[in-house]
DNA sequence: ACTTGACATGCAACCGGTTGCATGAAACTC
DNA sequence: GAGTTTCATGCAACCGGTTGCATGTCAAGT
């Protein structure tokens, strides 16, 4: 239920904001000319220091605040960088937005969040909308094709994540090492068939770890039947029960830890118990032990992805140039609860 | 393990971008003024039907977009809100943020997310780092004490969620009313001391929780003991298991699920099995049935709270009015599996 | 036919900074 | 002490739009 506290309107001036002040105000108040303001406060080494203090102490008398916006009209830059997510509320992403948030600090920029909902035309809307607000942009595990990504780079500095586009700078968290891994875990414990459950086709993530569960597998004589799950949820991993059980297989791979929970309910509700009748291993390893039983992952690397993104993107804003950078991050197989010997 | 590809500088021309077609350069190709270019875009009634089209397919033959920074600069409007949040890294504030984006995209709003820390400081530079840029404020779970709050209120147009200060719009998540559920829940189990696992002291959220435990549970006649645990988090909560059982009680509501899992956890370590030996409630209902066992807890009404509080903000904007609005979201709770008969 | 309006469009100032160039004064050279 | 360099500062154009007011045109009113 819903309570509202209608006071009525407040006058039209209790809600007078102090509306800037501008450099004019406070060149006339330190009898200098704009200009000289404005290099106060941008070159003041231009400046001879009796000349600054007085600007400054004008400025602060007068609670002068530079307008961002005016700023970034004649320079061009506005200290934003965009971040573009497909899922805020996938727990994969927190972590990684927190530390590209943390980095851009440190220069002083600010981020735009834009989650996309796993649509490609939401993503492509929110890249325009951003583009002329913002200096450069990061596209995280982007659900857009290849071309689109390319048009989009050649109007605004670029830095995929979890993509890999040659010629645009990118940070690419390898799941391939940690799957790897998990597929070696999983035969040494005697599985010989082996079911990966996939994530969204649109996915770099999900290409590679399908391949890397592959070349493990057949590296190693196990056969790999793929059960597609097409969104990276709980309730897709649930549904997706069936068709893994029917596969035959006695392990499961899953494209992300929110699917593999979904499996561990799915399984649980069709009696099958974990690990003792069942293996399974998620990827990106975000839940922790909080499942039950906790679940063995594959470590993920978001929040230095993240970081590193950032990062790469002020160089380029700074250097104004592209280095066709790939940045690669390995993980590995943390191994918990939720695998155990075939019977 | 890190591997860098660097191909080298790509030449300057390379990155050269497109930069802007501007409003005069549309002007020139349709023979008409600038000022006509940008009423076509804005207010294309007051111009004849055949200038607006010529005006337009010389702007998309040029592929002008307009520039959001001009724009801003000169109407003082840009478009953006800010959402500023503790963590968003806890669980409660993602579905949060999505809501507001959604609300924010409906009315071609871009949100700028901000992450505290938890740390106060960093609210108040963060504030200052968006206002400008930002036409008002959400200010989500805020850790400032009131005098900031309000001088930030003074400064721009601000909506508060889970924070109660008179005159300024706020979106309420009223737990109290699902902590009382959860009391008498307990009591009607049979509990006669239940431990309170406290939030950051400077969390409305917190006091609202602590109160409404008490006043519960003083007209139930059973009682209350508060155990501190700072941060809402995992390991605050196991931590704080030590405080709670000494205090002799024999369930707990914890400030927060995160903090309630810590304290799962803890218990389990200290061979103390939930819910036969200690019934267990969180708040915010943000697990949902992932821990095991599976908690109890008082649902949250986090999504409807980012949506409204957007919506109420844009409603400021363009009203330019403040209403002084109470939005109070009430909550209930959602019984599962952590919680039994005192024994 | 002459006034009156309504309407479409242009002109120019403005938003609030930044920056290349010009100017003038002080400091240096020989 | 005249000529040159250096340095601090001001002037004015510019970034790319928006908008109040003036102007010109054409149709309606009488």
């Amino acid at each position: 239920m819903v309570v509202e506290a209608e006071k009525g309107e407040f006058p039209e001036s209790m809600i007078k904001r102090t509306k800037g002040v501008t450099i004019s105000q406070v060149a006339e108040a330190a009898g200098v000319a704009r200009s000289s303001v404005s290099r106060a406060f941008t070159r003041p080494d231009m400046l001879s220091p009796e000349t600054v203090e007085r600007i400054m102490k004008a400025a602060e008398a007068l609670g002068y605040v530079p307008n961002h916006t005016a700023r970034a009209l004649s320079t061009g830059r506005h200290g934003n960088v965009g971040l573009i997510v497909p899922d805020i509320a996938n727990p994969f992403f927190p972590p990684m937005i927190q530390a590209a948030q943390l980095e851009a600090d440190r220069s002083d920029f600010c981020i735009f969040l834009g989650n996309t909902e796993e649509n490609p035309k939401q993503e492509d809307k929110l890249v325009g909308r951003f583009a002329g607000q913002v200096e450069g942009l990061v596209l995280a595990s982007s659900r857009l094709s290849d071309e689109r990504i390319r048009a989009h780079a050649g109007k605004l500095p670029l830095v995929l994540i979890n993509r890999d586009l040659d010629g645009i700078p990118r940070v690419l968290i390898d799941s391939g090492s940690g799957v790897r891994e998990a597929v070696e875990h999983l035969v040494k414990l005697g599985h010989r068939k082996i079911a990966y459950v996939s994530g969204p086709s649109t996915s770099w993530s999900n290409k590679q770890r399908r391949s890397a569960m592959r070349a493990a597998a057949s590296g190693l004589g196990v056969a790999v039947e793929t059960v597609p799950a097409v969104l990276p949820s709980y309730n897709s991993g649930r549904n997706a029960v069936g068709a893994i059980l029917a596969t035959g297989a006695t392990a499961a791979v899953a494209f992300d830890d929110l699917t593999a929970q979904g499996v561990l309910a799915g399984l649980a509700e069709k009696r099958v118990s974990v690990p003792s009748d069942f293996s399974l291993i998620g990827c990106d390893d975000v839940l922790g032990a909080v499942t039950y039983p906790a679940l063995t992952s594959v470590s993920n690397r978001s929040m230095e992805a993240g970081r590193v993104a950032v990062s790469l993107l002020l160089d380029m804003l700074q250097s104004r140039a592209i280095r066709d950078v790939r940045y690669v991050l390995e993980t590995h197989l943390v191994v918990r609860n939720t695998t155990a010997a075939a019977n």
